[in-house]
DNA sequence: TATTGTTATACTCTATAACTATA
DNA sequence: TATAGTTATAGAGTATAACAATA
């Protein structure tokens, strides 16, 4: 009993798929980086640039080879990320003394005001973001969120995007 | 006053970064996307596949325009992922009689098998993800995300991740 | 010989544009 | 002439592997 060709009388598409909290999660977690992608665009940086900023305004000094690691992407990566922001004069590179084979990786002045300008969009973007939620349900919600991220192994500040290595 | 180079005391990196919700969205939702992305590799299939196998679960007989308009991709992707679909007889192009130069898509006999076992994924990833939460709990998380989504003004169902045009 | 950083190469993914067949 | 789908081409992004400098 092959069903005939019937007319679809729906007009635009219903809701189609899951309504789990794990795809909202996945949905709303994109489009947070797709915002946040264009806060930054405007200070002419990419979301990988502003992990690497923190990370090396956190620890000065840090070899690319250290950064490559604790990031999870190959080290020729980081060779890549580093000259754009090098290019950019946010990002000294400097051979140490020590161990003439490192470059060890610290913020110019300009990095840092830069950086600055990048904690004011990122709170902007979260103000944008949770906009529906009052402060009570953000902090309700940030705890859950914690929480996940803590059983699930999430290193605290890492973004998963960087690493497109195996993940274990 | 240049400070000297100091050695580094500190061991492994600390928290780095950021420590807001927002953050913690983009890190949870792009982990979250990565482990459904396992889930469903075990099926042969990329998580665009799942979107479109349930968009056309939902309305048979689109044609793929009308699909790549719904996904915000342009049309010559739409033929890739169907051609893939396809390929694994998952998925069956009916020239339409109505209009000729129209593939009206449907889901063979084993795409709704298959359907079915990604179902099965999505739950089983629902859990895993979740797993830090109590029934009560994920039920809260559900609904501040979820008028987070309606206020951001998110398709429901449809994961940005299709999107690569530009979004407005 | 081992390690840090760099460069060269190849591969994957996707958008743009040209093309075909239908209308 | 316009539209649905396909194919061809080119570009961006990134991993792999070869390489140079230093240890």
């Amino acid at each position: 009993m092959d069903t005939p060709p019937q007319p679809h009388t729906t007009g635009p598409a219903p809701a189609p798929g899951p309504r789990g909290a794990a795809f909202l999660l996945a949905q709303i977690g994109a489009h947070a980086a797709a915002r946040f992608a264009e806060r930054v665009g405007q200070l002419g940086l990419v979301p990988a640039d502003v992990g690497l900023l923190r990370m090396i305004a956190t620890q000065p000094g840090r070899s690319q080879r250290a950064l490559a690691e604790d990031l999870g992407v190959v080290p020729s990566r980081v060779v890549t990320l580093i000259d754009h922001l090098e290019g950019k004069g946010l990002v000294e590179r400097r051979r140490s003394a020590a161990d003439r084979r490192n470059h060890e990786l610290h913020l110019t002045a300009e990095g840092t005001r830069t950086l600055g300008a990048v904690s004011r969009a990122a709170a902007a973007h979260e103000d944008a973001l949770l906009a529906a939620l009052d402060p009570e349900q953000r902090s309700h919600l940030s705890g859950l969120l914690a929480r996940i991220a803590t059983e699930q192994g999430l290193t605290p500040g890492v973004h998963p995007g960087y690493r497109n290595r195996a993940p274990a």
